[in-house]
RNA sequence: GGGCACAUAGCUCAGCGGUAGAGCGCUGCAUUCACAUUGCAGAUGCCGGGGGUUCAAAUCCCUCUGUGCCCACCA
């Protein structure tokens, strides 16, 4: 052996090797209950991180443990699509051509972002290779892959014939300019100075003492054509007076009644707000709290629809200075406060974004989030560590019906379709034959166009709430178009566990499932874990898993998030490559006892690179003390006792004290204490303490306990550092029984005692 | 605004009712010995402040202060 453990040597060859023994693939065995753990696909764009260092070698402990003990175990491993956030980056990639997704069709775009996306998907398989990961890569899904998808539709068909699905309104970012909707993080803000109208609403029945006029500050003032109601804060002991009061609307001089909403800020402006629910997000909200009526004001194209009178047409920016003379003539404009600064939003190319009420499809969860607390709150799912339980509580008992589609290309395309001469009102942008993005009305477009030409350069299509659809996997017909928009990631990965074993007539599916543990960020708790078992209860009446354990967010060095604007972001791959994937899974291992956060530990990393080495040479000395020995040594057995000293009987004791606590140990979750409790036995008593009393001895009895000793140390230490142990494991072949045996598949510790 | 967690040795953290612990760092000493990616010995703490429960509190309860994060958020 060499001196010093070098664990370039190793690595990648005792990798292949593992795979290519079929160590990864379980054999199914009826007779057997299996342990199952489905990897949290990592996002197929990205590049790894610590996070996914932590979640591999968390796993991977488990895995190899039952692994050793004998169960058929399976790891499946795949890899997320990760709708929006990998949209965005390819879309940045676009930019530098000086493309934008405006310049192709849906299909086109789709296409090239699964080229891109290919491209970067052996990265992160080559990485989960890299980190050790004893995975069955037969079997790695792709959330993608028409398998899955299939299945994720047949989800939705199955849950819209229960009723559970419905299209309604939600509040979207919508830039006219683009004709499109654009994601929360897309959206850029940028303060800017507009002037604050004080406009003066005359109060209907007014008594002698009251004042002629209610006072609104606002910016917008071009919705006030649709305005139907005012707020004050019921709190607000000066204007909750005005509750259940009328004014009439400046401009049309309709009546609007006045309600209490927490929401208003009685320091602001003046106490008082105009409600446009249609294009704001809070007013939206009170909107749906009271249940007042949300009516739009503004076309696809970002003038005033028709509600607007004699300034229906114009576009929204000319209609705010147009309507603020008007009401300036009216005398209605108390002040102009010209200095107000405030943020709006703004899409990628600049544009002013309007928010605005767009049909969405939601997944009704009233029915389904209750047995999803259920069975948390009754222990069949248990979550460790078990104070995140009251998240979980909080959020489903707090969780309102779900936004499931996206206004993404890159996802799943939900499978809903829309008949044309039914739905004429429904509003298409698509690029014909010559290359010209063309934008209205169905109806309109196909006055010009046939079905075909439309279909095939089509980017979006928006049908008004209401409209009528179809559910079905293949197109029902003819004349009809399919929804352009997807599905929330979280609606495809929340079918993960059932989706990867094959729901719901596949062997794997029967055999596999229920899985045993989900091991994710406690940051998914809420969007990913709540969903995936809110799915598996609604589809198999079984929860997807018994437990679940959550880790912790890894920090920077200096205790801060992770982030490329402060540049304290962590490549493991330097530490992989200075200390060794072991060092640096037993360093994160260790790192934190419970799943809470920590900052990454780069001195237990280099500490266990040294423990690497402490191993290796831990070995080495027992194998030359055996070679030296030259003859054939009996193996310690239970049933031919050996006359022992106290310190042998001593160690013993421990070796079996510290397999039991092992055991318990990774039952409960307790990585660090059951790394610790390893890392302690054998550098400070079998190495400094055993080791150095076995110098002082000739007897043939040190040997045949210092044997056991450690081949029990590298079965024990094998889930934490697999690579040093297995090329250990292979260089002892003379001390071992069955020296053809792989120490990845070697039967785990039995206490003797 | 609602919630969760954390505050212990110079640093990073474990311990969570019975005499203060680990790793790194620090101070000595050892060197052809399996390993200098080493060994041995050692120093370092009013366990955030205040109150309470208890024979006994870093550990349980209350409160204050500070830190991190999650959710909801300004016309």
């Amino acid at each position: 052996m060499d001196k010093a453990y070098d664990h370039h040597k190793y690595e990648e060859s005792i990798y292949k090797m593992w795979e290519e023994s079929g160590a990864f693939t379980p054999k199914i065995d009826e007779g057997k209950k299996p342990f199952v753990i489905i990897l949290p696909p990592p996002n197929a764009s990205g590049k790894m991180h610590t996070g996914n260092v932590l979640m591999i070698a968390i796993e991977d402990i488990l895995i190899r443990w039952h692994r050793m003990m004998g169960e058929p175990t399976l790891w499946l491993p795949g890899s997320d699509h990760a709708g929006t956030e990998t949209q965005i980056t390819y879309e940045r990639e676009l930019k530098k051509e000086g493309k934008s997704r405006f310049s192709f069709d849906r299909q086109t775009l789709y296409d090239n972002i699964w080229n891109f996306v290919q491209n970067n998907k052996s990265l992160v398989i080559g990485q989960i290779r890299k980190m050790g990961a004893s995975v069955d890569w037969s079997r790695f899904k792709f959330t993608l892959d028409p398998e899955i998808t299939n299945i994720v539709c047949q989800t939705f068909e199955k849950m819209a014939a229960d009723n559970l699905v419905y299209r309604g309104d939600n509040m979207i970012n919508y830039c006219p300019n683009c004709g499109t909707t654009y994601a929360d993080i897309e959206i850029e803000h940028e303060e800017r100075n507009d002037p604050l109208y004080y406009i003066r609403y005359p109060l209907v029945n007014k008594k002698v003492t009251e004042p002629e006029y209610l006072v609104v500050a606002t910016v917008r003032p071009e919705p006030i054509f649709i305005d139907t109601h005012l707020a004050v804060n019921p709190e607000d002991k000066k204007r909750s007076v005005w509750i259940g009061r009328k004014v009439s609307n400046p401009l049309t001089g309709g009546e609007m009644e006045i309600i209490g909403d927490e929401m208003v800020d009685p320091k602001f402006g003046t106490g008082i707000v105009k409600l446009t629910p249609a294009h704001d997000e809070n007013d939206f909200q009170v909107a749906k709290r009271h249940g007042l009526p949300i009516v739009s004001g503004f076309t696809m194209e970002g003038r005033l629809n028709d509600k607007a009178g004699e300034f229906s047409g114009l576009k929204i920016s000319e209609a705010r200075k147009v309507i603020a003379e008007r009401l300036k003539d009216k005398g209605l404009i108390e002040k102009i406060d010209e200095s107000y600064s405030h943020t709006i939003s703004l899409c990628k190319a600049g544009h002013v974004v309007e928010p605005t009420v767009l049909p969405n499809w939601f997944i009704k969860v009233e029915q389904l989030k209750k047995p999803a607390w259920e069975v948390v709150k009754k222990g069949e799912v248990r979550i460790y560590p078990t104070w995140r339980k009251i998240t979980y509580q909080r959020w489903m008992e707090t969780m309102h019906d779900w936004a499931i589609s996206r206004q993404n290309v890159w996802g799943i395309r939900i499978p809903a379709w829309y008949n044309v001469d039914e739905n004429k009102e429904m509003a298409v942008t698509f690029i014909n034959s010559e290359g010209k993005t063309e934008k209205g009305t169905v109806d309109k477009i196909l006055e010009a166009y046939s079905m075909e030409e439309i279909n095939k350069g089509l980017q979006t299509l928006t049908a008004p709430t209401g409209s009528k659809y179809q559910i079905s996997l293949t197109k029902p017909g003819e004349r009809f178009l399919q929804e352009t928009n997807t599905f929330d990631t979280w609606f495809s990965s929340g079918q993960w566990p059932l989706a990867t074993l094959g729901y719901p007539n596949s062997d794997d599916f029967k055999y596999f499932y229920p899985t045993s543990v989900m091991e994710t960020g406690w940051e998914i708790l809420s969007k990913w874990v709540s969903r995936m078992i809110m799915f598996g209860l609604y589809l198999t009446g079984k929860p997807p898993f018994e437990d679940v354990y959550l880790h912790g967010i890894v920090k920077a060095l200096d205790g801060r998030k992770m982030s490329k604007s402060l540049g304290n972001v962590i490549n493991p791959e330097e530490y992989i490559e200075q200390f060794g994937v072991d060092a640096l899974r037993m360093g994160m291992i260790l790192g934190t006892a419970n799943g809470k956060d920590f900052n990454f530990p780069r001195d237990k990393v280099l500490g266990f690179r040294n423990f690497a080495n402490k191993i290796w040479n831990v070995s080495r000395f027992t194998l030359m003390t055996y070679e030296k020995y030259n003859q054939p040594v009996p193996y310690l057995d239970k049933a031919r006792p050996i006359k022992m000293l106290q310190t042998d009987r001593e160690i013993i004791e421990k070796l079996d004290t510290l397999t039991k606590n092992v055991n318990r140990y990774l039952g409960n979750f307790r990585f660090a204490d059951a790394g610790e409790a390893i890392y302690n036995f054998v550098w400070h008593d079998l190495a400094d303490k055993y080791i150095e009393s076995v110098k002082m001895r000739d007897d043939e009895n040190a040997l045949i306990v210092l044997r056991h000793l450690l081949i029990n140390s590298l079965k024990l230490l094998h889930p934490f550092m697999p690579f040093v142990t297995e090329a250990v494991w292979a260089e002892i072949k003379p001390l071992r029984m069955y020296p053809d045996e792989m120490l990845i598949t070697a039967g785990w510790p039995q206490p003797l005692s």
